[in-house]
RNA sequence: UGCCCGAUGGUGUAAUGGUAGCACGACCGACUCUGACUCGGUCAGUCUAGGUUCAAAUCCUAGUCGGGCAACCA
C-alpha cells in the first residue's frame, strides 16, 4: 500500500481493497507491506543521495518549480539552490525533518537532468514538508517521501523481481531505474506497465466513479450498478467468474475497450452450472385453470439445478389460480411465438399442460385474466401417453401461496459505448442511462422468502439474481438481477 | 510541434522468423420440461508504404492513427 501522502484521507480504500481482495480469493499471509513500513529506511536513503550529491534542498515555491522545469519542448533551468553544498543540504534537510521549516518552503529533489526530455527527471522532488498525522505513523514524520521516490525503494527492500502497475506510470520507470541504480540496492526490481481495464457502457476512472457517489447518482461505492469490485459483489457476481474473465481479456500494453459482453458471459457462465433455480413472475397476469377443482392444491416436484444432479429438487405448490408472465401470453399471437395464445397449448414448468380457451376483459377491454384448461395426463410436465408435444414452457406461480418481493432490475449505466469518446466540451453524465435500475414488484416461489442475504438464485428464463446484503431484512429479501439469461426471443422480436 | 508507448476479425486476445489460432459476438441450424444450457455450421483480421530474408503479424526505416507526459498526487 503506497500510502505515502498523509493528507489524503485513504483509510476506507486500504480498507476496501483489503476486502475486495481477500473476496476474489487471494490472501497476503505475512506479506503485507505498505510504504510506511520502511520511511525511516527511506529516509536514510535520501541521507545517502545528498551525501553522493545526487540530491538537494529547493526552496523555489510550486510557481516557480514549473516554471524552471521548462516544457515539452524547452529545457529547464537550474534552481538557485542547485550546487549547494552536501554539509548545507545535510543540515537543511534535517531541520525538515524536525519540523522546523515550514509547509511549502521547501522540498528535497533528485539531482538528474534539467533539460531531459523527460520531464520527471527534471530533478524530481523526493521529500515534501508535510506536518500532518499519518493514519500509520502517527506525527512521527514531518517529511514524506513522493510515490515515486517510494516505488522503487519498497520494491527492493522486498526483493520484489516484477512490479506491476498500469501504463501511465511507463514515463516514470526511467527515475525508478535511476534510484536504484544511484543507490546501488542489492536488488534490483522491474517496474513492468500494462493497460488498465476500460469496459463499455460504463466508467472506470476513479475520479468519474468518485464524482458518481458524491453526486449521487448511485447509492455509493458498492451500488450493483458500479463497475468497482464491491459494486460487482453486491449486483451477485462471483470471484470465479472475475478471474475467469480477466483470464480472457488477457494483460496487453495497449488500449482497449473490452466488450461487457466478455464480462457477462463468464458471470453467466459460471452462474448457470452453480445456482439454484426458482420461479419468480415479475410482470403478472392471472391464469385461470377452468378444469381444476377449485381449493385444490397439490406440491409438485421441482427440479433445483439441471446442471447439478447433487442440488436435489424441491416442492411447489400448484393450484387453480396462477399467476404467469404477462409476456408469456398474447390475445393476437406473433409469428413464431410459441407461448401461450387462444387455442395454443404450453406446458407449465414441472407442472402441466394447459390450453388456452380464451381470455376475461373489463369494460375497457383491458384483459383481466388469461383462462385454460388443463391436461391431468400431463402431471410433472410429463408428455401425455399419445406424445402431444409442446413448443413452448412457461413458468408460473400459484397465486394464493405466492410471495412478494422487491425486485431491482440493473441495466448498464450509460447509454453511450465508449465514455473516453467524448466530443470537446461534453459531458460524460449526460450519457447516464435514466433507466439503469428499474424497480419491480415479483411473484415468487414461497420458499424465495427466506433466502440468506448474498445467496444467488437464477429465476427460470428471466435471469440471475442475488439477495441484497444490505437492504434485505429477515423473511423479505430484495432480489438484485446479476444479468439476464440470454434471449433470442427477443432478438426475433427486435426484427 | 518535443519525448515515451502502442496498433491482429465487430470485441478481447494467441502466434517472437516457418500452417494467422482461441474466446466473445452476430447469423443459420439441431437439441430442449428454461426461446436458457449444450452441439454443429457460417461470418470476419495482421494500420500504410518501402526494406531485410528462402520465408515477416513478428526484424529495420518512414508514415498514419491512438494513448501518455510539464502536483510539493498516486
Amino acid at each position: 500500500m503506497d500510502d505515502t501522502n498523509p493528507t489524503k484521507e485513504e483509510v476506507e480504500y486500504v480498507d476496501s481493497i483489503q476486502e475486495d481482495v481477500k473476496w476474489l480469493g487471494f490472501d497476503w499471509g505475512t506479506h503485507y507491506y505498505q510504504a510506511s513500513d520502511y520511511f525511516a529506511r527511506m529516509h536514510a536513503d535520501a541521507i545517502r543521495l545528498i551525501e553522493m550529491g545526487k540530491a538537494y534542498v529547493c526552496h523555489l515555491t510550486l510557481e516557480q518549480m514549473r516554471e524552471y522545469r521548462g516544457d515539452l519542448v524547452n529545457p529547464g533551468k537550474p534552481s538557485p539552490s542547485r550546487d549547494r553544498s552536501v554539509a548545507e543540504n545535510l543540515k537543511l534537510f534535517a531541520q525538515m525533518t524536525k519540523g522546523e521549516l515550514d509547509e511549502g518552503s521547501a522540498v528535497l529533489r533528485a539531482k538528474i537532468d534539467m533539460a531531459s526530455p523527460n520531464l520527471l527527471m527534471r530533478d524530481p522532488v523526493i521529500y515534501r514538508i508535510r506536518k500532518a498525522s499519518h493514519h500509520n505513523t502517527g506525527d512521527t514524520w514531518c517529511v514524506y517521501p513522493m510515490y515515486d521516490y517510494a516505488h522503487p525503494l519498497e520494491d527492493a527492500y522486498e526483493g520484489i523481481t516484477h512490479s506491476i502497475c498500469t501504463l501511465e506510470f511507463e514515463i516514470h520507470r526511467p527515475f525508478y531505474d535511476w534510484l536504484l541504480r544511484t543507490l546501488d540496492t542489492p536488488a534490483k526490481p522491474r517496474q513492468i506497465e500494462f493497460a488498465r481495464l476500460n469496459l463499455t457502457y460504463t466508467v472506470m476512472s476513479k475520479r468519474r466513479l468518485l464524482e458518481l457517489v458524491q453526486e449521487k447518482r448511485v447509492s455509493g461505492w458498492d451500488d450493483p450498478r458500479m463497475p468497482t469490485v464491491s459494486g460487482l459483489r453486491r449486483r451477485g457476481v462471483t470471484p470465479t467468474s472475475i478471474r475467469k474473465f480477466c483470464e480472457t481479456i488477457g494483460v496487453t500494453k495497449h488500449n482497449s475497450l473490452t466488450d461487457v459482453a466478455l464480462l457477462e458471459h463468464a458471470i453467466r457462465d459460471d452462474l448457470n452450472k452453480t445456482v439454484p433455480r426458482a420461479m419468480a413472475v415479475l410482470d403478472p397476469i392471472r391464469l385461470v385453470i377452468e378444469n381444476y377443482p377449485e381449493g385444490q392444491v397439490e406440491e409438485l416436484e421441482a427440479i433445483n439445478n439441471p446442471e447439478d444432479p447433487a442440488a436435489g429438487s424441491r416442492k411447489v405448490p400448484f393450484s387453480r389460480n396462477l399467476l404467469i408472465e404477462r409476456d408469456d401470453f398474447m390475445e393476437i399471437p406473433a409469428k413464431k411465438y410459441f407461448r401461450l395464445t387462444p387455442g395454443q397449448e404450453v406446458r407449465l414448468r414441472w407442472a402441466y399442460f394447459v390450453k388456452c380457451t380464451g381470455v376475461t376483459k373489463d369494460a375497457e377491454g383491458n384483459i383481466l385474466e388469461v383462462r385454460c384448461t388443463y391436461d391431468p395426463a400431463t402431471r410433472g410436465g410429463e408428455t401425455p401417453p399419445d406424445g402431444r408435444k409442446v413448443k413452448g414452457t412457461i413458468h408460473w406461480i400459484s397465486e394464493a401461496h405466492a410471495g412478494d418481493v422487491e425486485v431491482r432490475l440493473y441495466d448498464r449505466l450509460f447509454t453511450l459505448e465508449d465514455l473516453n469518446s467524448l466530443a470537446d466540451g461534453e459531458d460524460w453524465r449526460t450519457h447516464l442511462n435514466p433507466n439503469s435500475l428499474k424497480v419491480a414488484r415479483a411473484k415468487v416461489e414461497p420458499s424465495l422468502l427466506q433466502t440468506k442475504p448474498g445467496t444467488r438464485v437464477q429465476f427460470e428464463r428471466v435471469g440471475y439474481f442475488c439477495a441484497d446484503t444490505k437492504d434485505s431484512t429477515p423473511g423479505k429479501p430484495v432480489f438484485n438481477r446479476t444479468v439476464t439469461l440470454k434471449d433470442s426471443w427477443a432478438k426475433v422480436v427486435a426484427k
